[in-house]
DNA sequence: ACCTGAACACCGTTCAAGT
DNA sequence: ACCTGAACACCGTTCAAGT
């Protein structure tokens, strides 16, 4: 008998072996063994899979801990390592995200931590948020490279650019942030 | 007789009046009166001609002029508001950047004007894209609650929450500029 | 070169039927 | 409640055939 969890399960490992674009009801179906009108009794539909597996990826970053600029940098850091993890992750929390359907509050330690180092609250939120984007902004454009480069170019790198831009980026930001504490 | 161009236009306005998740090749080939297999012959596949309609969106947005730091808050605003403008555009853009495929170089002029500030030449180029990455994170996000509002929530609301969030982010990222100066 | 028409190998979702 | 099997209304892409 299956479970929701099992659904779950089984799509998050369709999409870190073969991607978003191949994670399709009828493939999570066949891995379970059902036919794909069954997966419809644990899940009301496509999206809301989606979501859930967006979900169980965002909740594998830490909290942030610590002096507020080393714990945003600390998450944020590993923020990007989790989604980069997880094959089109960052995509995947994008419309996720978006959609409503997610259940995870991402923002929600480094609001506070950040609110805590002195930032007025409401700034506190839109400042997380915006490390969230950036973060989201540049995994989604080197991941959905790195979709391109599995069978056009030479191999998935570890694009050590990508990750000098982010974190030459995540220092501007900060530094903004700096100025108003 | 069909052109490449005629391909490109009848994509981008099924995209702005239907959205990415209709843009299917058998709808665009509807709008033209012919048979799907007949856009083959002006366009090489579905993933470069998105590509195709991407850069036509990017080509809206206007060269920034002046002072740095107006000129950057302009096209950052400028570029978010084309963005929003096309229905899912941002999910677009982030894809066919990240698939390569993109011919439009956003950042040229951004960074020129960066660099012409005072800012190394590297660190204006990542400036630049961490700007572009911040508007798209945001804007992608945004556009996919749009969606989810279209048939489930209280129909498309100008969201001035969203564009707050956004001058203060980004705002936060020239301050972190302005230090570098 | 350009387009048609048919085909191939897929999709998400629904629904009557069985247990 | 849970699952099967068939069906509906779609996909992107290819390819022989016509002009």
């Amino acid at each position: 008998m299956l479970t929701p969890a099992d659904v779950l399960r089984a799509a998050a490992e369709i999409l870190d072996e073969f991607g978003l674009a191949d994670l399709s009801m009828r493939r999570v179906a066949g891995a379970l063994g059902v036919q794909p009108s069954a997966l419809y009794t644990h899940v009301p539909d496509k999206q809301t899979l989606l979501a859930g597996v967006a979900d169980l990826i965002l909740a594998e970053v830490s909290e942030p801990l610590g002096r507020w600029r080393p714990a945003m940098e600390e998450w944020a850091g590993d923020l990007r390592g989790v989604l980069l993890a997880h094959r089109d992750a960052a995509e995947l929390v994008l419309t996720a995200r978006g959609f409503g359907l997610s259940r995870h509050d991402t923002t929600r330690h480094p609001t506070t931590l950040l609110a805590a180092a002195g930032l007025p609250p409401a700034e506190a939120r839109v400042a997380a948020t915006t490390v969230l984007h950036l973060v989201l902004g540049q995994v989604a454009e080197q991941q959905a490279r790195q979709v391109w480069e599995r069978f056009a170019g030479p191999g998935p790198e570890d694009d050590p650019g990508a990750e000098r831009g982010f974190e030459i980026g995540l220092g501007l930001l900060l530094d903004g942030v700096e100025t108003r504490l």
